[in-house]
DNA sequence: AACATTTGCTAACACGTTTTAATAGATGCA
DNA sequence: TGCATCTATTAAAACGTGTTAGCAAATGTT
């Protein structure tokens, strides 16, 4: 009767479980936090009245009494890249197993999109974020932590020792990129980049020009940087068109991601260019597309899903268990994968178990 | 110094704020939520008091006390599948644009997950939830709603008619392409399918079924089905790898989405079979990585960005406007795209704005 | 048997916000 | 001026959970 003028209202209460099972509010929240701490007969009869009310737990209000939620934030750049998909998968399968459940925010790369993404997150009260910044200004991320939100970067250094993160060595990857390139006998190389300001690009062009540099060679005059406002395939073809609009294709091409190689080789492709005969292109990122497409991509491989379960894992290991939390800055190697667009064979590796 | 022994907590409550503009609590919540019932003047002092404490409003609290939170959930089958991160960009777009957060869950195709998810999804107590089902039990999402969770579904049509749904006609897609295909001359056509509890599956290979009924041919002794354990590359290439030890290769295959046609393709290739020479291909969905992929493939396109938004769109209009709100049934026509694949050109549609 | 300790549970307050009914002040009308 | 109406604000009561201190009963110790 009671019960049921509460079933109109929908939701059934803490309280609700607790008349049921003839105990008070108290030991169901018991129940449900420290199991050990009430006797295995009322603990058995709490639980057939949880699931015989069908009882689910009001986050919010767990929330605003614990002080802290079972949620985290992860503030992508590009959820339409494979790259950050790779990542959200990692991210979502730890959360889900250690019994989080993940907010996405999208950036879109855009400064102003990511902080209201933020502001959404602080409202929230996630108990932390997993963020690739757009940029470098570490200020909004300090603002999160001092209202007490975890922060672990993506994808990014952290800028402070009392900071975990979770990177691969950028420079380390264009260096492997352009050292193939050099290898392979070009001396004329374009770099397609996005933004400036997207420490990834810097990082890479530097790993390129080292690259260059440690072959005996002269950067500025080997290499030739092309900038685009984004780092998709739309873009990537669009530099292929005034690239060939100008009349001087390089000899090779090294492109900061996948993305961006994907459509410089369709826009190439287009026009006619043989795919490494004329123009040699490698991406970065090895997105699972990279092996499939026209000219199978040659590309630098980073461990993405690792990348996503990691950080996730440091995370959550910070909020579960801050003190003996050791903040961490993981770095990981990349690694090349040679293709057919640079020469190789369409797919070397065939490390499936078929058959 | 009351205000400082808060600032040690970390945290600045709508108290502070009250105190600091001199008014009290209740006015604070009217600036937020209904501003025009306070004077131009206190609004003026209350937001400038909000910004120098840098207060955040506790979305629990309010979601405790307000009955229902500003977040939906969405949950989807595979988030590493294009398909389904385009839709998330949609919806994505569309719930920031009204000021909603999005808590993102993947079923990864498993039921008892996809069950776990709307758990977390319901503790949570998001406003609603987007779904794309993995099957056709309407039990769980009456449940949700049950609780005052509003549904829409994705992608899976409507069972009942108080319910919005957005879908694309799949019977319709399934008959373009293997209509496409027996224009094309194939008399033995294999469909690469996923699982058979898909709605998705089932329904495209009616299409196929009816194309070939209506050219008055017998579809049973024209399509020939091949069921992989789920649409990703990976069983795409597999069940390549079968077929070719099979030794009786389709003259045309139509296969269930894009990553099983991409991973279909790439086992083909590896073996030097023809694309189309020997065997014509068309996939499903159009991904963007469809036009670059080794030989472009042909492909059913959906207005997938357009099916996340509207279904978001709907979905909070039945939050916000739930006297006004008339439920829909959404179903968008989807759209053939010849390529390589299945003999056209690589990309005869160059319709982007260049230069 | 008297006391100390442990175990299992309860009562009551607190978390930060929204909302309702109520109040004080300003304004309009006669 | 007196009364009604309207406006701007407030006080206080929720919302559903977690937690603390404390009580009663059961158990262990001399």
């Amino acid at each position: 009767m009671d019960a049921d003028v509460r079933r109109t209202v929908g939701t059934v209460s803490i309280r609700d479980v607790a008349t049921r099972a003839g105990v008070s509010p108290g030991t169901i929240s018991n129940v449900l936090n420290r199991p050990e701490r009430v006797a295995p007969a009322t603990r058995e009869r709490v639980l057939r009245a949880i699931s015989e009310l069908g009882f689910v737990r009001h986050g919010s209000a767990s929330t605003l009494r614990a002080g802290h939620s079972r949620t985290v934030g992860l503030s992508v750049m590009d959820i339409g890249n494979p790259f950050f998909t790779d990542i959200a998968t990692g991210v979502e399968e730890a959360a889900s197993e250690l019994g989080y459940a993940v907010i996405l925010g999208n950036s879109a790369g855009s400064r102003p999109k990511e902080e209201r993404n933020l502001l959404v997150l602080a409202e929230q009260r996630v108990r932390g974020v997993l963020i690739t910044p757009t940029d470098d200004d570490p200020a909004r991320l300090d603002a999160l932590r001092d209202r007490g939100i975890r922060v672990v970067l993506l994808d990014h250094p952290a800028h402070r020792p009392d900071q975990c993160s979770v990177t691969v060595n950028d420079v380390t990857g264009g260096w492997l990129a352009v050292s193939h390139l050099l290898e392979r006998g070009a001396r004329r190389i374009g770099y397609l980049t996005g933004p400036r300001t997207l420490r990834q690009c810097v990082d890479r062009g530097e790993g390129a020009a080292r690259a260059v540099a440690a072959a005996g060679l002269d950067p500025d005059t080997i290499l030739d940087p092309i900038e685009t406002p984004a780092m998709t395939a739309k873009y990537g073809q669009q530099a292929a068109e005034r690239l060939l609009a100008s009349g001087r294709l390089p000899e090779a091409i090294f492109c900061a991601n996948d993305l961006l190689a994907v459509g410089m080789l369709r826009g190439l492709l287009q026009a006619g260019v043989h795919v490494p005969g004329e123009v040699a292109l490698i991406g970065y990122d090895d997105i699972d597309f990279a092996a499939a497409s026209a000219v199978s991509l040659s590309s630098i491989r980073q461990p993405t899903h690792q990348l996503g379960r990691i950080a996730t894992e440091l995370l959550l290991d910070e909020c579960d268990n801050p003190d003996t939390h050791a903040h961490q800055q993981v770095v990981f190697q990349p690694e090349l994968v040679v293709r057919e667009s640079t020469g190789g064979r369409r797919d070397p590796q065939p490390d499936e178990e078929s058959r």
